[in-house]
DNA sequence: TATGAATGAGTCTTCATTCAT
DNA sequence: CATGAATGAAGACTCATTCAT
């Protein structure tokens, strides 16, 4: 008889919020954002076509909104707080890490590379990425200095896209696909291994 | 004023058609196939709407129709005729033109690594890129193998990632960026000449 | 704490009605009917949306409710008691009132206005209205009749044209116009105190 | 076989355009802008919704052009080209051509009206009615300046009013309506021919 | 009585595609 | 070969209204 309270209010829409935003990321992944309608997620998640504007501003929105807590969630995985210098154990953690979130979160990069591609991408999305992205590359840097690499920025540069080759070309084969991550992983690890200079 | 032979009609065919296809990939290049409409297309190209159609059979056919060519083009550009064993001045010449592709197209690359995140991706686009794909590989696989690298394979996959992850962080930096691409061309040749194992 | 009697839910009732009635007049008035939501009526008058279906069957309803409450409290004002003849200074008087409740109620006025240019006003709202024209004719026709006036049907009409019209254009002011309403009235008054014929 | 030429196509839009903008204006005038749909208009217009797209960049676009492309007429239709002073004929014409024209776009003053209720309308709509009640009150203010009015500008005002007023009743009257609109013509015309000081 | 999540019909708008000329 | 007016299906978004609590 009563009204709901609000604390119950509240958890209802943290509940709808996060079913709409991951029946979003799971079709805006498989299918692309523009093919993608308001009336197929509202489908998909069994909510009114309306209900989505009750959550997100605009379509738009629920895709930075996927793109923000995404990246968010995948930062907060990684535990920055190092103040020290990394070890190779450490580096070798580091790189399993990313990895591990790749392998766990396909459909979010597939989403993150199609943002990148996309000319028009939200300078939001855009800070957000790379913030994320220079965390990694102190660490990595500062690395690969104390290693006494002789060029540790195109070091870091070709870690980087190799990372990102590798999670690109995982991405794109399908859900179910045979791309060896993992003996990737692990060739790259043995090379950061071995390598001196 | 006499009447164009058959000839010219078919230069003038030929001629607006690539017209067409340089407008349409750098508008897709540059704003995103969606956000491009074929009025775009039509006015930035200075010809009417209903032109494009006279020439491809849709927007769709238009885009696989720039897709294709381009890959032709490159894969011509290669010219994949060797039989013998590639030496390490020949693996150095051979990425050297890769990078030096993506360099000269770097809009139509864009527009491939879209393609390849877009999962309704056209099978004769694959089909294309894959034959390609795997000339380059058969190609690197066989030197790795002369080479008596350990894991030929893996080290395949690795050359073909870093290159990939390469072109795509150069790819999406804007118009003028200053992506260090030739800086990391080099980086990369000092290291597979020097690379035993 | 202890269970409200029927008689204080009674002026609860009411108090929420007039609460969102004049939200709903203020809201119409400034932004034009089509333009504010029941959300935006509710989000002013700090209740919920549902809570305006408590009182009100519609949105509609809630206009014509306004536009019913406010055409009977003018009338209310008028006091339309007369039985014998409208000597000069009632008449006066009688103008007087009209300017006055225009200043005092600018936005009714203009709701008013707006209904009336609205083909499809409910046929509730015209009665109301035209009710109150008529006592207001019957008043002015019956003065300007006694005074000798050669043709008071067009007198009368030419009264209210005036007034309408003085009263539309003062309306359609904003909130803090300089319109001269005041000098117009003085100016009518004069006019009417003169004229013979 | 060969396409139309610039000048047939010219042709086409002026007439589509009229028949869009009479069609919208009929509809807007006796519904109410905001109960008619694009819809609506395209069906009565016979024409697709799509293609008032073609032709107005929006529903708004479309009702300024149509209010702009009304008072440019209207306004036209006055030949303002008074250098000297009004005479009495002069003032008689001129109140007679207002009268006609209220009588002869009687859709158009309604929607007129309508358009200064909202209070949102355009600068442009705003700004065009201004520059035509300044021409009509210029005229004016001169004719009752030298007719040695004791207050011009009252009197100004109250004539322009008293238009209004028997414009705005005239006009919320339907299509058909027995309101007197010649007779207080006369009326009107009579009392500003009699009347001294 | 009061709340706000949920619905879905309806609206404006876009755009690939067709076709008469 | 070339044009652009015309179409209509589809999409994003709004909002009055309902209803479980």
């Amino acid at each position: 008889m009563s009204p709901r309270t609000e604390k119950q209010f509240e958890i209802i829409r943290k509940e709808k919020k996060e079913l709409i935003m991951e029946t979003a990321l799971e079709l805006f992944a498989t299918e692309g954002y523009h093919n993608v309608s308001v009336s197929d997620i509202a489908e998909a998640a069994k909510i009114s076509k309306g209900l989505m504007y009750n959550y997100f501003g605009s379509k738009e929105e629920l895709l930075l909104s996927i793109a923000h807590t995404g990246i968010t969630d995948v930062t907060k995985a990684f535990d920055f707080n190092k103040d020290g210098i990394l070890t190779r154990q450490e580096l070798t953690l580091f790189i399993h890490m990313i990895f591990k979130t790749v392998k766990t979160n396909k459909k979010f990069w597939r989403l993150y590379f199609m943002l990148f591609l996309q000319p028009d991408v939200s300078e939001i999305v855009k800070a957000d990425f790379l913030a994320f992205q220079d965390r990694i590359y102190q660490i990595a840097y500062s690395y690969f200095l104390e290693q006494g690499y002789e060029d540790p920025e195109s070091e870091l540069l070709m870690l980087s896209a190799l990372i990102d080759g590798v999670a690109f070309q995982f991405v794109i084969t399908g859900e179910y696909s045979n791309y060896p991550l993992n003996r990737l992983e692990e060739y790259i690890l043995k090379k950061y291994s071995m390598d001196k200079k």
